[in-house]
DNA sequence: AATTCTATTTAGATTAATCTAAATTATTTA
DNA sequence: TAAATAATTTAGATTAATCTAAATAGAATT
């Protein structure tokens, strides 16, 4: 059994390292987690005598096998728990992040087998993102950022790569929202910006940051 | 805001009261919640600090209005947790309250508030405990024990005075669910046993003990 | 290769929550 | 009411998580 805190450190670990996919150093823990370096420094000999990450000093961390499990239990209860939020109690997905971090502490297998079933076993979450499964394995998924579709492509929104509240609430307004067909209209070359129609026949305008941003299946 | 383990304190005095109705000691204080003296005198003072409780030294404490609303609050959703996890997740009633202790913690009034929508605003919990409202005000019940009735009279299952899981768990056998309407048959002067008929024609023999805690409406 | 800059670690404190053991206050009982 | 017992508080430590400031290691730059 680890403390909160020690969950909180496993996981950032974990999404740090999904990202570069090598070592993740002291600084980039204290940014994403709001702390100090002196802390994460002190919390790696922690979670390294406990045999959760590889750790030798100057040299950055990796998670341990144990480590990456329980790194994974914890996105699979965040991203159920996001999924319970906006499915059932009608939480925008731009709302569903902060409290789902702290449902994601909560310590029960029972509950979390029995909130998956309630929800029909959901393999993505409301961002997209696949949620882990018990034995912590991934729906593969064949997203591509919507920016790399050519004109008159068709495809289905599906994720996004920024999650941040400003973003979600942007593309909320644009009724952007997962599921929604779209097809590109016109690419220009000079800014990579796009003109996309919408099911409903609306035509929306993006900028290649925003297009970026966003995942879709095709 | 508080912290888990003052909401856990806050909680703790407000049980406390609600049985005795005068100012709690120390030691059911520290009982309760698996501590030592020592540990709740220190804690005592820094509520009183924070005006959450009335607090002479060697007199024992109360609640103030604002620790009462707090403690209210979690109850609250304790309750409501309660409810869900037993409705949606087919909880039986006597799994519920370890994982309730934990997601009763969880910080978000817009939670609670959809969450109890989401439940049809239940105003008892799966043992038949009043929920207090937003404004931490209780359904007021008029459940008598079950020993107190008559031959011949007929009342509804509609709460326990005793939460334990092994005394649930015996209803749960003898299928004395909350609900269910039963019949006295026969009382005895001697030790105060009664038989039951159940709806279903069913006959059920119970110790005064047994009856005495078991709450019903006539 | 020496210097500068940046990242990381160490040393030493702090805060919240807890504990044991000793001291004190309250209550009960003879 | 004095002595014995029980309840409570104080004193002083401990543990987890954090911090600041200083020291050290590693990387980048001239």
């Amino acid at each position: 059994m680890q403390s909160q805190t020690e969950e909180n450190y496993l996981k950032a670990i974990y999404k740090l390292y999904e990202v570069s996919n090598e070592a993740v150093n002291t600084n980039s823990i204290a940014e994403i987690l709001n702390t100090k370096a002196a802390s994460v420094t002190d919390m790696m000999k922690k979670l390294a005598d406990k045999k959760l990450i590889n750790y030798t000093k100057y040299q950055g961390v990796t998670l341990t096998k144990e480590g990456e499990k329980i790194a994974l239990q914890i996105v699979r209860k965040h991203r159920l728990w996001e999924v319970f939020l906006v499915e059932k109690l009608n939480f925008k997905w731009d709302e569903v992040h902060d409290i789902a971090e702290e449902l994601e502490h909560i310590n029960s297998e029972e509950l979390m087998d029995r909130l998956a079933n309630y929800l029909d076993n959901p393999r993505f979450d409301p961002h997209g993102d696949p949620i882990p499964s018990k034995g912590g394995s991934f729906a593969k998924n064949e997203f591509v950022q919507l920016s790399k579709l050519k004109e008159n492509e068709k495809a289905k929104i599906s994720g996004v790569r920024d999650h941040s509240i400003s973003f979600l609430q942007y593309l909320e307004k644009l009724k952007l929202v997962l599921g929604k067909s779209v097809t590109v209209l016109e690419k220009s070359d000079y800014d990579g910006s796009m003109q996309l129609q919408a099911e409903e026949g609306t035509v929306i305008y993006l900028s290649k940051e925003v297009s970026n941003n966003i995942l879709v299946l095709k």
